[in-house]
DNA sequence: CGCTTAATGATAATGGTTTTCATTATCAAG
DNA sequence: CTTGATAATGAAAACCATTATCATTAAGCG
């Protein structure tokens, strides 16, 4: 159990360390943030909620965590089309892998992984198929859907 | 012959027109670049090209035409993680849907249409199910592979 | 404890995209 | 063929998310 600090996250310390990083407050209070919720945080959301707690941390440290942590893989980043770019935990609570709908009315974002099962057989085959084709390694996909979430589909013939 | 009904094959004037918008020279000249193409332009490329022939068509009408474009659906935009955004005809070519490969080394963009019939298949089957599961509208999807192209994948051992 | 160096944060800069606003051009009506 | 309403244009400035700069702070090893 490596911990020896009180906040007992998982080994959040040993693997930044082992990535060659530092284990900051900065740090941790932005992955707690990220822990804590199963929104899409831009990066000034997470100042903001971040800055509550700790109001001397900047938004400077904010984007360079957050490039950190995308470049371990530990989060992940989006494009929905707002203008500014959102961030999830890649391992956060059973939500290892799953893609988005997302509304073009009001941006709203739905996370889904029921109906992965036929689509990752899909991917499996699609992968192979285009690696083999193009000679191309591929390490990663973005599968989003985009449309009317159901609100706003309602709202459409008013 | 420009008809009347906004059926016509070309008819770029009518379609425009037709949806309450005038046809002008900037707008005709950018369309023509985007035709002439089978890149993915960003809209500063754009400029570059219809500047060539037309100095004195601005990067604001540029941005302006795209985005009437964007929103008449004739052309698609595109996120690769470069910065900018990224343009083409949606009706271009054969090239009616396509899904993208982009290599995160050098940010190559190739384009495929090969495998799409099992794809196609399977993204009607998972985009009904969503439909429903969700009662979310789906009007588009988004579907992307990242890796390393083949010149990247030599490369990388340097 | 002290040292090396990564990390921080205030600030300025960057750069793609949008706004502003005065001018020009389109096109339906006369 | 003119005219007039108004959409479209273009130069410049504004916007705004993200990055770079740089002096200061603090993590973590010995």
């Amino acid at each position: 159990m490596p911990r020896g600090d009180g906040t007992g996250p998982p080994g959040w310390r040993g693997r930044f360390r082992g990535c060659g990083h530092r284990f900051t407050i900065p740090r941790q209070a932005i992955i707690e943030t990220l822990e804590k919720t199963s929104a899409h945080l831009s990066a000034e959301d997470i100042y903001l909620k971040v800055h509550t707690q700790y109001p001397n941390i900047g938004l400077t440290t904010v984007y360079r965590t957050l490039e950190v942590l995308a470049q371990m893989r530990l989060i992940s980043k989006f494009d929905f089309g707002d203008g500014r770019a959102r961030y999830e935990l890649t391992k956060n609570s059973k939500k290892e892998h799953h893609h988005h709908l997302v509304c073009t009315n009001c941006n709203r974002i739905i996370d889904y992984t029921d109906f992965i099962d036929e689509e990752v057989e899909l991917l499996n085959k699609t992968e192979k198929a285009l690696s083999k084709k193009f000679n191309f390694e591929i390490s990663n996909h973005l599968i989003q859907f985009y449309g009317l979430c159901e609100k706003c589909k309602k709202g459409e013939s008013v």
